[in-house]
DNA sequence: AGGAGAAGCTATGGACATTAGCTTACTGGC
DNA sequence: GCCAGTAAGCTAATGTCCATAGCTTCTCCT
């Protein structure tokens, strides 16, 4: 048999094709195997099961999402990288909703992916902390915004929102709402 | 064969139960079979498939979550009535976190559960109405809302917030949060 | 060239959803 | 009180999917 340079990445690469064009629910390993055209079983060589596909998807979106926050804060502070970030994050979304709606089906919390879910609450920290907030502040700062952000992004991606009025004005009020409702320890220097 | 009674409304029952115990993941027709004291093929007998299943759960979900809303925004308005539904919301999840986590758990947005949300729209709507808000503007700060409280209800529904620092405190943040950032069109009376 | 290890494969089994077709318990009309 | 007809239950069978076992065959390194 021909072989076809299959790795891990490989098989991720696949799954995450899978889930852009037909949502999470459709990521079955025999749809992955036929993508990458080998048997099923094969798949077993690179990843030791279906759950650890999955969490490796997640890994992978997980940071391909912080890629993007943290280039999106580059150079900015204040009101300036919270809008910023705010909107790479929906775009995100936007640009891949599918993805983004396959990071949320987990059940339980994974500590495989603690790593990277922390680099990305470093990139929110560091937006937060520009705002003199710190301690238990900055977190609740910090779970704040990503509840709002979290809410619309899992709301849009998943056609949540019937009505015809226009998305990004939304948004831009959900920016106002977080900017407006930040505590407020240090006032502009 | 003793009959056992079953009814569509006694599998959701069972469902549910399940959902509770051990959330979304374990909802499966043998687990529901089984708690229901009948064979798996049975449940078709009441219920047409799996899918209409966890459609017919999600809309007992939400319409209990409705109820426990309007409840919650009875004799109140504007801020009283908006923080006694955020608070509400928040308290459904956390004393029934199962039941929330399968609430989002649907790929595609579906039009059987079209009429149960529209009910609770129907309650926040009211809620912020009392604001003056209307037209465009009360839909986006609808939006708003619903993404806040939706957000941090599934990330703390899923563990996702590690951190010691107390929930309550932040969900406090919250709730000032989207009080402050509502559209303002007409101040207080 | 030759051998080791990795990357494939087929075959098999078990869980689950679903359908088909049968049996048996209730229920309403006589 | 009896007797259909219907609805509720059952067993059997099929197809899909995840997973494991065990065999074969590339490929690469020496």
């Amino acid at each position: 048999m021909p072989r076809v340079g299959l790795s891990p990445a490989g098989v991720v690469d696949a799954a995450i094709a899978i889930v852009d064009e037909s949502g999470p629910g459709e990521l079955t390993l025999s749809a992955v195997a036929g993508r990458a055209g080998v048997a099923t079983p094969s798949l077993y060589k690179h990843v030791r099961n279906l759950a650890e596909l999955r969490r490796l998807v997640r890994r992978r979106i997980l940071e391909e999402l912080t890629g993007r926050l943290s280039d999106a804060a580059l150079g900015r502070s204040r009101d300036d990288a919270l809008r910023s970030i705010m909107r790479a994050y929906r775009s995100y979304v936007v640009d891949h909703p599918g993805r983004y709606a396959a990071m949320d089906q987990s059940a339980e919390p994974e500590p495989e992916l603690d790593a990277a879910s922390e680099k990305l609450l470093g990139v929110v920290l560091a937006v937060l902390r520009g705002y003199g907030l710190e301690g238990p502040d900055l977190v609740h700062a910090a779970r704040c915004l990503r509840s709002a952000v979290h809410g619309f992004a899992v709301l849009e991606a998943a056609g949540g929102f019937g009505l015809p009025e226009d998305l990004e004005t939304s948004y831009e009020l959900l920016i106002t709402m977080v900017k407006s409702g930040l505590p407020h320890p240090t006032p502009a220097p």
